[in-house]
DNA sequence: ATGGGCTATGTTAGCGTCAACATGGATGCT
DNA sequence: AGCATCCATGTTGACGCTAACATAGCCCAT
């Protein structure tokens, strides 16, 4: 910087001030120095600065596992806005254990402006420990809680898109292949289809219930069809792939016996067999807004946001009417 | 770090060495001292550390997309790998024009001590502009090169794999659903299966190019079954779900009229139908052992290493014995 | 023409840490 | 006993940057 200085004829804070953009600059001036930046390749030091002014431009990411085809979406989502906003981002992944406060520790230590969390881990934010103190959180899919931002995708109504869509085709009932317990995305899912399935004076059968894997869902579809079900609605596409071929196994066709809806649109889904029926959940809109709330709330202080991103059912061919004469 | 110092009556240098595990100190006095950081909560400051260091304790992760399953599986080794050895990692994604220059540029502004780079960008990166003078690298699945160090997983192994087993079936050949041009993996997984094939004697058919998406797979494998291939391999798990697709569509039954077999075993490919023979890549082995080569690189002045990961080949239910009458 | 305010720029100091050197006491060797 | 060593610890200064204050020149209203 000194060097730039020197070669601009001005001080080292006018340097800073070109920099950091201050308009406190005369243009002339502005342009001797900016040039003399290229010419010597000049950088400004990261870790200086951040010593200095307390921030350092880098959000954390807490991701509970990147195996989930929706979290790295979201993770890409969320570089991509992040770098759009001259932030570095550092990702922390939990261990096996999903030991939130260990993660928090990391972040702490790497000194970051802020954090998102992604869902999964969500359960366990809510407990005593939210976070270092003066930690700046946004949780994605969480209930609402004013200690930190929240931004979500409607699961329920996606749900509800997916219950109805089935019910319209004349299916008595919805069968529900849920996600997990502890994690939110799949007990909004659930009760979005709870809600449907009322309102629509449909019978609200037991879930069987997956950990978001292909493998659980085979095993938790093949109970319910073996119970007879026409229609299921998988918490998620890997869950409803894995139901896709329960269905194949018992020898059940897919529509035409059973129709089975998703919930993501993977990029995949569109090549199940058959192309998967789906809800989809919009990425990119809901890492871009986690990242803008979060940013806001660091530079301009800007309370806690609470938002939620709609979804949409995308038809495919894995739904039909239902069979005509009972089976 | 002053409160410490004072708290445990040593000085500020004392409780950098306690910090740093010197040998030079008593081990009385690091436990008075170890006991006042606790009391006092205190944090060593990355970004002061940093400043009079010069080295950030954080490495950099390129990638050109996260859409991949092998890419996420990736990153969430790197991270753990990562955070074991005590360093951070931030993640640098590539725009849509996969401008690697501009990765490096911010990775160097946030003072990376060193850079993985995964594999797409591998052809780019071997453009002159290896990246940033003095930052160290370490490219998975690349041509060995002297400027940076070097893992891959032994894609042409592995395709020899693929290859042998459906000859040893009694395929008369195996057509090949390769990746797109420009990869290292994808030309890698193209030679092993021509070698295994000329090796096996057997006749070696023009390829068809996907993009590794499935809808990629879908449209390459329709033509190479046009053409009445009983065995296919494909150069990635998600093709392969298209291909498939591909054969149920035309009337073929996987394994029975045609064989099919993928590369990375990701976790859905046990659920597709039928659920699939492929390659398996060992990511987490390919993750820990980058991190490992970068840091130690970076700490102990390594010469750039060059590693090979070994793959094997899981069996599923896609291939069997080649139909009995030629189609 | 004089003071007040404004603009462009400079000066000073310190953010938290650790490398380099300094110190003082204990130990060991001749 | 005398001197070289070694060990545990302390002191000093600088890494690159920017907040806060300081200064000098200018314009404008009175």
């Amino acid at each position: 910087m000194a060097d730039v200085a020197e070669r601009a004829g001005v001080s080292g804070q006018t340097v800073s001030r070109v920099v950091n953009a201050s308009p406190r600059v005369d243009p002339e001036t502005r342009s001797r120095v900016e040039a003399a930046m290229s010419e010597l390749g000049y950088r400004p030091h990261r870790a200086a600065r951040a010593l200095r002014t307390g921030r350092t431009q880098t959000i954390g990411l807490v991701v509970s596992t990147l195996a989930s085809v929706g979290n790295s979406r979201m993770l890409q989502a969320v570089a991509d806005a992040a770098a759009t906003r001259g932030y570095a981002l550092t990702v922390v992944t939990l261990g096996a254990d999903g030991d939130v406060a260990a993660a928090f520790e990391r972040l702490a230590e790497q000194g970051v402006d802020g954090a998102i969390v992604l869902n999964e881990a969500t359960a366990r934010v809510r407990g005593a420990d939210v976070g270092v103190p003066g930690l700046r959180l946004v949780v994605v899919d969480s209930p609402r809680d004013d200690r930190f931002g929240v931004v979500e995708t409607d699961h329920a109504g996606g749900a509800r898109l997916a219950v109805e869509h089935l019910l319209s085709l004349g299916h008595a009932t919805v069968h529900h292949l849920a996600g997990p317990d502890g994690s939110f995305a799949a007990a909004e899912r659930e009760r979005g289809w709870r809600e449907a399935l009322s309102a629509g004076g449909a019978a609200v059968p037991p879930v069987a219930r997956g950990d978001w894997t292909s493998a659980s869902g085979f095993a938790a579809a093949s109970v319910l069809l073996e119970a007879g079900s026409t229609a299921v609605f998988a918490a998620n596409d890997q869950m409803a792939l894995g139901a896709l071929r329960a269905a194949a196994e018992t020898g059940r066709a897919v529509p035409d016996d059973v129709s089975v809806v998703g919930f993501d649109d993977v990029a995949d889904a569109a090549d199940y067999r058959p192309p998967l029926t789906t809800i989809r959940q919009d990425f990119d809109a809901l890492g871009s807004r986690a990242v803008a709330a979060l940013i806001d709330g660091i530079e301009a202080g800007a309370p806690a946001a609470f938002e939620t991103v709609p979804t949409r059912l995308v038809v495919r061919e894995s739904t039909a009417p239902a069979p005509s004469t009972g089976r």
